[in-house]
DNA sequence: AGTACCTTTGTGTACGTACACATTCATATT
DNA sequence: AATATGAATGTGTACGTACACAAAGGTACT
């Protein structure tokens, strides 16, 4: 390995000293022109690169970042992306950096909107958005954008936003993935059905539309011939969802597999299980506590994850590189890999989790 | 988050000085019964913390990793385990480790032993030992524990040996979890087959064989009736192997699924590609750039992947934290996750591969 | 008691960066 | 020419740990 060239060095080789050097790398201004392109070329020439450990000793700056999330429940998604985060936090405990969180509740759009309200006021250094509501978010970011803070996305993007990185999962992928997935486990005759979410106008149900295109794209490039059946299903009413589902067999006895497009698969499987319906294959999103529980009892066949806890990790190591050492993401929007879990592997995934 | 306690504060409650403390923290010896005590109380009372960064800065000492693994090449398996270490030596770059790799042929004993034979002389500081032979592997370790020079093993893990950490995948999990895909992709009534590795004596075949134990729990648990046929594949000779393969087709023309048992089912997808076969699935193991291609190309359906970067990235963490911080693993067995890639997922995949 | 030797303990410095503060320089204004 | 002003630049210190070195204490022996 090169040996390391020091800012003291790089001072010395452009005729500058090392004030002068730091304040080019950390854009603090009040250098002239001449100064900086000497010191540029030095830079360009060497491949400088800062030492973390010591950058991080003497950094004085407390460093606050606003995390701006759906209540996160231990154990299902959002939950997941918090723990990436903390796992990336305590990495960095050793640097002055504060984090606070800002719930809202995913399904109340007044939350949503009052949590966001609050958030430009304070300040913060950064913040990471897990957006739901399209045009609150967009508000939120415009205000952000306008006091130059940096905000990265995980989960979803927003469009008419500038964030400085997003981590998300390819939508369209993963409804491709989850129709295969569902196409693989159900007989060649067997009818098939998907179900969406009920609510719509969010983000997150905008998810759930663009795995509906993907899987229809799956479908679609067999010739599959028949049919799917859609329905949706309510998040937010267990009763309402019973009726429903049991409803909707009746109407399609022939549905033989059903793709549920949120992570709420464990509800539709755990009334089948009640039922004691044995013959339908469901595939549904997210590794949750709920959705591992099924897989390992058999009642559900995949789950399609994102890796929320990846989101929530990259998503801070982001914020520290632009925060700590100014450097722009290039490739600002990052998918995270697709991961296919059925019974066999659901063990060492969960092993990883509990880390 | 609790204010850090501090060297210095933790020798004023001790009533000591800081050299003692540290004398302690990282097992110097020359401490009074009295001393020691009196420090590991409140070190247990405050739950002091190392600050890695101020920790890496002031750090004097040159510690030598060796990595010995059979020769890495770029895009295949050792490769993509090397790449995780680098990507590991990277974080590091500013902590005084120098890495040294020991690479060998994983198909000559030879080339092994002369490798391994050299290793313990150079009084490393640690290190990561890719096993293949398991005699040599052991020979090694014993010279490694007389010096008491930790190491880890990525991969697989060797009995008779006392490494601080392993981290490998769980193989009878994936022989279960090829045994599933090969049935997912496959109609009822086909007839399958499942091609180990012609090499014995070897760890890498022993991976192979308790993958092959795992896929017959698996058929064994479905009650699966019919015979499944076995067959070998040279790994050394692509002309030995094309004619072994149409040789056993012709021989069992009802075979519609294979499941290889190691890395090299691209050989076998590319050989009946040639062919104009089209009807014979394959799954197999590792993402490596052909076994890619022909997931793209769809000649294979789906690549059971270890997470080699992964293992590799752990390893060079785990034994930091042994240098450097002297903290022992707890969990001695690390299972990577086993991913199932097929054509929908392998883009994101890539791209993380890529990174 | 004096000496030698070993164990235990304390002290001081270096690591490379960030940033506050001091200083110099250039330009404009009176 | 003298002064004020602001930009540009240089200097010095702190961060918390690791480790070398110095100092003190204790024991055994002559």
């Amino acid at each position: 390995m090169a040996k390391q060239v020091k800012i003291k060095d790089i001072a010395k080789m452009a005729g500058v000293s090392a004030g002068t050097v730091d304040r080019i790398l950390h854009n603090r201004g009040n250098v002239s022109a001449a100064s900086r392109e000497a010191v540029e070329n030095v830079l360009a020439r060497t491949g400088y690169k800062y030492n973390i450990h010591t950058s991080a000793v003497s950094l004085k700056k407390a460093y606050r970042i606003i995390i701006a999330i759906p209540t996160a429940i231990k154990g299902e998604y959002w939950g997941n992306i918090q723990r990436g985060i903390e796992h990336a936090m305590e990495e960095y405990s050793d640097v002055a950096i504060d984090f606070e969180y800002a719930y809202y509740n995913q399904f109340d759009i007044y939350s949503c909107r009052d949590s966001f309200a609050g958030i430009p006021d304070k300040n913060p250094s950064a913040v990471i958005i897990g957006a739901t509501f399209a045009s609150e978010t967009v508000t939120l970011c415009s205000r952000l954008d306008e006091k130059n803070i940096p905000y990265v996305f995980v989960d979803a993007v927003i469009e008419g936003t500038h964030p400085s990185a997003t981590f998300s999962s390819d939508q369209n992928a993963c409804g491709r993935i989850i129709g295969r997935m569902l196409n693989l486990f159900t007989p060649r005759d067997a009818e098939l059905a998907v179900f969406g979410s009920r609510r719509t106008g969010n983000e997150r149900a905008s998810n759930s539309k663009t795995r509906m295109e993907g899987l229809k794209e799956y479908f679609g490039s067999l010739n599959y011939r028949r049919e799917i059946k859609e329905s949706k299903l309510s998040v937010l009413d267990p009763e309402e969802s019973r009726k429903d589902i049991l409803d909707f067999l009746e109407r399609n006895p022939r549905v033989k597999g059903i793709a549920v497009l949120n992570s709420r698969g464990y509800i539709l499987a755990d009334i089948l299980a009640a039922q004691q319906i044995k013959d339908i294959r469901i595939v549904t999103f997210d590794l949750t506590v709920n959705n591992s529980r099924c897989v390992e009892n058999g009642t559900l066949s995949a789950i399609i994850c994102q890796r929320p806890e990846l989101q929530g990790f990259h998503a801070v190591k982001a914020i520290i590189r632009i925060l700590l050492y100014n450097i722009p993401d290039k490739n600002i929007h990052h998918y995270m890999p697709t991961d296919i879990i059925i019974k066999e592997n659901l063990p060492v995934y969960r092993e990883i989790y509990a880390e």
